[in-house]
DNA sequence: TTATCATATGAATATAAATTCATATGAAGG
DNA sequence: CCTTCATATGAATTTATATTCATATGATAA
């Protein structure tokens, strides 16, 4: 299979360690819900307190459209869920695995920035 | 501020909770690096080895520029390095950490197959 | 039942991100 | 040197995603 720099071994190797194809696109997937700085925003926010759609749009001063089609995607995740109260809908996190994740890259963050603040001595 | 229907009380609360939007942008830009299929299978394979540009290209069956574009995104959030060995260049990851958070989501993916496994009863 | 509020949604638009293509760079070997 | 290999990079293109705008839905209160 490789003509001039060979490493089918190697590659070999690694293939089988790899997850499905699948797996790793609905980890992709994951990830992408947490790459978007609305979603990120409404998700802290659900941290926090169970939040009607124009309270979160308020909290964030954008639009109501936008959040609510946001809260579509993370609730399609099954990310959050809602429950009706008058006419108001109400959002509020599905699973506290969710904070985890969140949690954990805000770890890395910090840890982070510790670094480069050593930097500067 | 709030005209139709109160909540300024919750919004404040909430608002007093919430991480700076410097931080909130940064996480976001964190998980958005994950949230990319060929940057996960980069990723995933360097778990394994470190490996040079072709070899990952190669494994991925994708065309070398693509990774290389991706590994320079990579590199520069300083989640993997490189060093040249001869006319190649070999990458491998710069921190456990991003092990951690990777298997985080995967974890995460994994515990909802259960649940959905379960509703075929 | 009509008007209003809270939310959702489809289509259009705007914006961003990934991939490709062509080519540049830089190291080795002849 | 000159050629080849391994990689990088800029620009163009493609593709995906977020936001806006206009409007629909669905519940409540008058």
């Amino acid at each position: 299979m490789a003509r001039k720099h060979d490493h089918s071994s190697v590659i070999e190797a690694v293939s089988a360690k790899l997850p499905s194809d699948e797996l790793l696109c609905d980890l992709g997937d994951l990830f992408k819900l947490f790459g978007d700085t609305t979603r990120i925003k409404i998700l802290y926010a659900l941290f926090e307190s169970e939040l009607c759609v124009c309270a979160i749009a308020e909290l964030l001063k954008m639009e109501q459209s936008a959040i609510s089609h946001q809260l579509r995607i993370l609730k399609n995740a099954k990310l959050i869920n809602c429950r009706r109260s008058g006419r108001t809908n109400i959002y509020y996190l599905a699973d506290d695995h969710v904070r985890s994740i969140i949690e954990q890259g805000f770890d890395h963050l910090t840890e982070e920035d510790d670094h480069e603040e050593d930097v500067q001595a």
